[in-house]
DNA sequence: GGTTTAGTTGGAAGCGTTCCCAATCAGTGG
DNA sequence: CCACTGATTGGGAACGCTTCCAACTAAACC
């Protein structure tokens, strides 16, 4: 019922090579014939078949993106939605579907369908949570992967990250030019790179202002709001206050907002808070969020390229490349000293 | 250099034929034997050839989610993620991977990756925009497909929808009870069934009120925040000023607000603001926005399961089913009268 | 005019499964 | 003891494409 490339053959007046050559875009096709052949996919409205393609050549043109975190934790932010649109102006570009691997909370292996073998032509991990799972597969797998951030423990892997560390780093000091001088921080989970980059940023900005970096001042938060309002909570309750407040995540940030005032402080003219990320929230909130911008759909457009290059070498011997990009620091009201 | 069920027969000594009926849970095998492939599967790491399955048996254990506008207009709304995340619960449980169709800005024709032959076994269109590519690629398809929201043009098409115009009644009839009078709407695109449905809504409980729908009080926007800015500009330019205005998405509803706040209105002081969507931000807004919740997770969960459902029962015999969820009325502070 | 060369074509062997069909085997009832 | 049934197994033909290889053609060279 549905037309094979044999029947575009038959009806070209040709024999099935030359019908999959035409269709390939190979060199050595007389004209003439590539036309009446053209002619007949239109005529027929024919489409390759997809499995037998892949079974043929042995690649499918198709990439897998992985999300390696159970979304309700994150997903209020928008993060994920960006980097995939990154990846997705690429692959569009280049003729690649994307398969969406999402660790759902109800999945007991949440790799499952990446398994199939000969379904993927390669893989990006939209995040870098380093759990159990993700790690051997990673270890074992035979298809190229890119990772939007750092898997410490796998240093042959190609990634794409940011410059969580310098961003913070900048974003701190920023709060020390404006004179804060106890700058407590909300981390990010520490079994991710971008938590503990962001934690080392902290630091370095206290460090080069010969400020010590004192524990009472440190939380360890999960990026999610919940936390965050739980991180300030705690803070609050310390012995004596902070002036300024640098939550690794904007989200977390607005949870921390929210407990300063539920406990009565005013943001900036009481304690001054800054974010990371700039999501769309940031500009919304009251006061609009002094915060570090990521690249997010320029980090999936160079996963997608630096995954796309590795597949179409069709090499593993290409040098394992990385890429850091820089970010910015975008300076609102919540850091405005004496408001 | 990869195992193969052949590999697998061998080193169990069985046929190819009884080692795929292990593998795809077939009766008629001897326990004994079952077991013995089983072990074989296990000590080679054994994964099936996704392809070769696919060609074979002509399905493939893949849908696709078509989501046919270019993401930056509304993306910044977590909507997308949520429904995906839905849908992959449901998929996850049934072992089916999911593709994601974007139609990027870059893309002429979006929607070329599904025309793959034997790729997917259905497809979940992810929201009812009704542009010519689609309709075409729907009206022609042969896969089973699902709408998320209705698309007028073609009624033999199942679809999951919110319902979005008693939301917008119940919504605009609590206005009313508050006492407000003159209610504006900034609408959705009307080209967009959610569009012409929360409009209707609200001209439902204007008429059940015994109001008029006055043009001047109506203003056409996209859903983006942008539109909103704009549309709240325009609206307090005109004649007499509207008490109350409904946005027909947050997203437009945040940028009213901040239209009306660079107009020195306080909210909801000197006018009631209400959104529709329930999206995080709402909660962050200053005031809290008064809104209406989609119940988005279990959106797409029915979407997949319907579709699940259709590519199982493999016909087209099945009745055409349509499923409405309700919406929930959240009332905060942005509608507070006289404060 | 014969030989080389490059461009063009067809034939056929896979790719790794599924699944129909026939064959075998054990158990049952007459 | 034999035909009969049903559970169990193997053989082999698809599934629709890619791609290697060999063959053929025509132009170009000596």
């Amino acid at each position: 019922m549905n037309t094979t490339l044999d029947d575009i053959a038959r009806r070209a007046g040709v024999s099935r090579s030359t019908a999959s050559r035409v269709l390939n875009n190979h060199p050595h096709v007389n004209p003439v014939v590539r036309e009446r052949v053209w002619q007949a996919i239109r005529e027929t409205n024919y489409q390759p078949n997809h499995p037998a393609r892949s079974l043929a050549s042995r690649r499918s043109q198709v990439i897998g993106i992985i999300i390696p975190q159970p979304i309700n934790t994150l997903f209020a932010d928008p993060y994920f939605l960006l980097l995939i649109e990154g990846i997705a102006q690429v692959c569009n570009e280049r003729q690649f579907s994307i398969v969406l691997e999402l660790a759902t909370s109800t999945a007991e292996n949440p790799y499952r369908h990446i398994g199939r073998r000969g379904f993927l032509d390669g893989a990006i991990v939209a995040s870098a949570v380093e759990d159990q799972f993700l790690l051997q597969w990673l270890a074992q797998e035979t298809i190229p992967v890119v990772v939007v951030g750092r898997i410490m423990a796998l240093p042959a892997i190609p990634y794409v990250d940011v410059d969580n560390r310098q961003g913070a780093q900048k974003l701190v000091e920023h709060l020390l030019n404006q004179g804060y001088q106890r700058i407590a921080t909300i981390t990010g989970p520490m079994n991710i790179v971008a938590g503990r980059d962001r934690f080392a940023g902290y630091c370095d900005a206290l460090t080069a202002a010969g400020l010590p970096v004192l524990p009472e001042l440190v939380y360890e938060g999960t990026f999610s709001e919940q936390s965050g309002y739980q991180a300030m909570q705690v803070l609050l309750q310390r012995t004596s206050l902070p002036d300024a407040v640098f939550a690794a995540s904007d989200m977390m940030a607005l949870g921390a907002l929210k407990a300063a005032r539920a406990a009565g402080l005013r943001i900036p003219a009481d304690l001054a808070l800054v974010g990371f990320d700039d999501i769309p929230l940031a500009t919304a909130m009251t006061p609009p969020l002094t915060t570090v911008r990521q690249p997010i759909g320029e980090l999936g457009q160079t996963a997608a390229r630096l995954l796309l290059d590795r597949i179409h070498s069709d090499s593993f011997q290409l040098a394992v490349q990385r890429v850091v990009l820089p970010t910015e620091l975008i300076i609102r009201d919540s850091c405005r000293r004496g408001e």
